[in-house]
RNA sequence: CGCGGGGUAGAGCAGUCCGGUAGCUCGUCGGGCUCAUAACCCGGAGGUCAAGGGUUCAAAUCCCUUCCCCGCAACCA
C-alpha cells in the first residue's frame, strides 16, 4: 500500500498516582483507535503515551507507603501497561518523565529557554504550611489556613524561575484566531480566548525548591522544575528532540493531534504553544479536548469513590467490547453518560443482535443451503445493488467521520450496512428461495452478497475492535491479508467463492441484562471507596481510628434555635444563622451550607444541633462561630439536618 | 451583569451554523418470519422542540427577554 505519509498522535501522560479509571482507558482507546485507523489507512503512525510521575502528591504517596517515589510508579506504571495490554492499546512509545532521556531533554529546554530569556529568576510570593511543608497560593487557601491540614500558614516567598507568558500572549491570540482548527472542539476555543488569554497571562512559576521528586534545574540544583513544563514536553522529549539522534523528532513533528481531556485543555493550547513557540519550533496541529465519562450525573473521580474499573469491564465483558462501548456511546468531545445499562443495552443490540446474529444466520444458511461453500454469484438484482452501492461508499464514510475524531458517527455508518444486511435477508426470504430451482439460483447470490458485506465489516471494524474480524474471518475462511486490509474493499466481490465457511461460537453472546445487573452493580467495581480526604488531624490517631471517649468529649455539642437566617451574598449553598443558646448567652452567629436544602425562611425557629465549641472561621467575610451538624450523603445531593426530639431547652448539652 | 455548555417522545441523543413534512437508538404495544444468539423484519402509540415575545408566507432553527440544569471559578464551618 502507498504510504501516504506521517500521522502522530498522542495521549496526555497521565498521573500514576493511583489505578487508572475507565475515563483514562476511554482517551487511550480513542488514540488507539486513530492510530489503527490510520495505518489501516495507509499511515506511517506513531503513538505516544506515557506517565507524568513527579510532584508532591506522588512523593507523599510513596512516603506514606514507604517506599521511594520511584518504586511507587514503578509498581502503578507496571499496571498501566498491563491494562494497555488488556484493552488492545498498541502504543508506539510509552514516556515516563522519570526517564532519564526525559530528564535530560527537560534540562536542555529549560537551559535554552532561560539562556534565552524566557526564564528568569523571581520569587514567588505564597503561604507555607511548615508541618506540611507545602506551599499554597492564597486561593488555594481555606480559611486562612492550610488546605490539607487545617493549621495556619505563614507568608513567605519562595526563589522560583517564571516563564514568560504574556510576551507571547498577542502572537499566541492571533495564531488561535487564524487557525480554526487548532482547538477542537471549536467551543474550547472561545473558552480559551474568553477566559484565559484575553484577560491576560501572568507568568508561569516553572520551579520550586520545596518539591525534591521532579527534574532538577541541572544549573540551579535546589530547584525543581515544576509541573507543566515538565509535562508537557514528553511530546518531544520521546521524539529525541534536541539529542544527537533526533530522527524521531524530525520525522514525526509536528504532531498531529494530541488528544486531552477537557480539563487540561487551558494547558495545551496556552502554555504548550508559548513553550514551542519560544523554543522555535512548529505548533501541534490539532488539540482535541475530549469530554468525561460522568456516573449518575458527576464527573469520575477517585475522592468521590464512584471510579469505573476499566480492568473489571474487560475480563467480563472482552476488551472489543468495552472498546465498542467507549467509541459508540457518546459522541467525541461531549461528556457522555455511563452507566451498566447503556452498557449492557449496547453490547446485546449492537454487538450480539446485529453484527453477531447477522455473522451467525450466514454462516448457517451458508451451511445449510450450499454444503458450507460460499457460492459464486450471479447477476445483479436492484436489491442487490443498492445493498452494494452502501458496501461501496460506507468506507469513505467511515473514512471521513474518522478523520473527524467522530468514532462514534464512524461506528454509525457501518451498523447502517449490518442493519442493511438483516433487512436484506428478511428481504429475499432464503427459506423460500431454497425450495425451487429457480429460487437455489438466486439465493447463490444472496448468499454472496451477504458473506462479502460482511467481510467488509470486519475490515472496517478493526481499528475499534482489533481482535473481533479475526473470529469472522475464521468464520468466513477469510485467509489471505490482502482480503483483510482496506484496499480490498474499493471494489466489491473480491471474496472469492467456493471457500468452506465454517460455523464457530456466538461472537458476542447475549446477556441476560437485568441478571447481570443485579450481579455487577454491587461488585468492587463500583464500590465506595472510604474517603481518602485527609481529615483534619489533631494528634497521631491510633492506627484503628477509634478515639477514646475523652477525645469525644472534647466536642461540646448543644442545642440551639435558630432566631434568623438569611442567604450569603454571592453563594449558592452559604445560610447565615443567628443562634441563641441559654438566654443569657450571647447570640451566635454561624454560616452553614445548607442553602441549596433548606431557605432561610424555613430555618427560623428551628432547633439545631451546634458544635458550640468549634475555632471560629472566616466564611464569605462572615465570621462563624461554631458548625451545625447535618447528615449528607456521599455525592451531597442529599442533605438533612440532625435534629433532637422535640422538648428540650435551647442550649441544652449533648453527651 | 464572571466564563462556557445544555433544556427536542418514558430514557439517551441528532437536527440549530444555512428557516420549509420533527428524526435516530433503546424501551413500549401490535403484527410478520423461522436462516439465526428469545434473534431478525414490518407497523403503531408516544412531542405545547423549557417559557414568553418578535422577524417571516413559514421558526426546534434567526432576534430579544425570562426560567431551569451541568461544568469551570468561588464556596461547601
Amino acid at each position: 500500500m502507498e504510504n501516504k505519509g506521517k500521522f502522530y498522535i498522542t495521549t496526555p501522560i497521565y498521573y500514576p498516582s493511583d489505578n487508572l479509571h475507565i475515563g483514562h482507558a476511554y482517551c487511550s482507546v480513542a488514540a488507539d483507535t486513530m492510530a489503527r485507523f490510520k495505518k489501516q489507512e495507509g499511515y506511517d503512525t506513531f503513538f505516544l503515551t506515557g506517565t507524568d510521575e513527579h510532584g508532591q502528591k506522588i512523593e507523599r504517596k510513596a512516603l506514606a507507603k514507604g517506599v521511594t517515589p520511584q518504586a511507587y510508579v514503578d509498581e502503578i506504571v507496571s499496571g498501566i501497561k498491563e491494562l494497555w495490554k488488556l484493552m488492545n492499546v498498541d502504543y508506539d512509545d510509552f514516556i515516563r518523565t522519570s526517564d532519564e532521556r526525559h530528564v535530560k531533554g527537560v534540562q536542555r529546554i529549560f537551559r535554552k529557554l532561560y539562556e534565552q530569556g524566557d526564564i528568569y529568576k523571581g520569587s514567588y510570593e505564597g503561604w507555607y504550611c511548615t508541618p506540611c511543608e507545602s506551599f499554597f497560593t492564597e486561593l488555594q487557601l481555606k480559611d486562612g489556613c492550610c488546605p490539607d491540614c487545617g493549621r495556619p500558614v505563614e507568608k513567605t516567598c519562595e526563589e522560583a524561575y517564571f516563564i514568560k507568558l504574556g510576551k507571547y500572549q498577542a502572537w499566541l491570540i492571533d495564531y488561535i484566531e487564524n487557525h480554526p482548527d487548532f482547538i477542537q472542539p471549536a467551543s474550547r476555543k472561545n473558552e480559551m480566548l474568553n477566559n484565559f488569554l484575553r484577560p491576560g497571562l501572568t507568568d508561569l512559576c516553572v520551579s520550586r525548591t520545596s518539591i525534591k521528586w521532579g527534574v532538577p534545574v541541572d544549573f540551579d540544583e535546589k530547584h525543581t522544575v515544576y509541573v507543566w513544563l515538565d509535562a508537557l514536553t514528553n511530546y518531544i522529549t520521546a521524539l529525541g528532540f534536541g539529542t544527537e539522534d533526533d530522527s524521531l523528532y524530525q520525522k514525526l513533528w509536528p504532531a498531529d493531534v494530541h488528544l486531552v481531556g477537557k480539563e487540561i485543555v487551558r494547558f495545551h493550547t496556552i502554555i504548550w504553544p508559548i513553550i514551542l513557540h519560544a523554543l522555535g519550533l512548529p505548533m501541534p496541529k490539532q488539540v482535541f479536548g475530549h469530554g468525561w465519562l460522568v456516573l449518575d450525573g458527576m464527573k469520575m473521580s477517585k475522592s468521590l469513590g464512584n471510579v469505573v474499573d476499566p480492568v473489571v469491564l474487560c475480563k467480563r465483558y472482552s476488551s472489543d467490547a468495552i472498546r465498542y462501548f467507549l467509541m459508540r456511546e457518546m459522541p467525541f468531545g461531549s461528556d457522555g453518560q455511563f452507566s451498566y445499562e447503556a452498557l449492557l443495552t449496547r453490547l446485546n443490540a449492537d454487538l450480539a443482535n446485529d453484527l453477531g446474529n447477522l455473522l451467525s444466520r450466514t454462516v448457517a444458511m451458508v451451511e445449510k443451503y450450499f454444503g458450507g461453500a460460499v457460492p459464486a454469484h450471479g447477476e445483479w438484482s436492484d436489491a442487490d445493488q443498492t445493498l452494494i452501492a452502501l458496501a461501496e461508499a460506507t468506507p469513505q464514510k467511515v473514512r471521513e467521520h474518522m478523520d473527524e475524531l467522530q468514532f462514534s458517527i464512524a461506528l454509525q455508518d457501518i451498523w447502517q450496512l449490518i442493519g442493511e444486511c438483516n433487512r436484506y435477508i428478511d428481504q429475499n426470504t432464503p427459506w423460500v428461495l431454497c425450495k425451487t430451482e429457480e429460487g437455489m439460483e438466486r439465493l447463490k447470490t444472496v448468499m454472496y452478497v451477504l458473506c462479502e458485506c460482511i467481510r467488509y465489516v470486519a475490515v472496517l471494524i478493526a481499528p475499534t475492535m482489533p481482535q473481533t474480524p479475526a473470529r469472522i474471518f475464521e468464520q468466513l475462511t477469510v485467509l489471505e491479508d490482502a482480503l483483510k486490509s482496506i484496499a480490498s474493499l474499493a471494489h466489491f466481490g473480491a471474496l472469492p467463492a467456493g471457500t468452506l465457511v465454517q460455523k464457530g461460537e456466538a461472537l458476542f453472546p447475549r446477556i441476560d441484562i437485568k441478571k447481570e445487573l443485579a450481579d455487577i452493580v454491587p461488585t468492587p467495581a463500583i464500590e465506595k471507596k472510604p474517603e481518602p480526604k485527609p481529615e483534619p488531624k489533631p494528634e497521631a490517631e491510633p492506627e484503628d481510628g477509634l478515639i477514646s471517649i475523652d477525645d469525644f468529649a472534647k466536642v461540646k455539642l448543644r442545642v440551639a434555635r435558630v432566631l434568623a437566617a438569611e442567604k450569603v451574598e454571592k453563594s449558592d449553598k452559604l445560610l447565615k444563622l443567628t443562634l441563641r443558646l441559654c438566654a443569657d448567652e450571647p447570640e451566635r452567629t454561624v454560616v452553614s451550607g445548607i442553602a441549596k436544602f433548606y431557605a432561610p425562611e424555613q430555618m427560623v425557629d428551628k432547633q439545631v444541633v451546634l458544635v458550640s465549641n468549634l475555632k471560629p472561621a472566616k466564611l464569605r467575610g462572615i465570621q462563624s462561630e461554631g458548625m451545625i451538624l447535618c447528615a449528607s450523603d456521599a455525592q451531597d445531593k442529599e442533605l438533612k439536618l440532625v435534629a433532637v426530639e422535640t422538648g428540650m431547652e435551647d442550649g441544652a448539652y449533648i453527651r
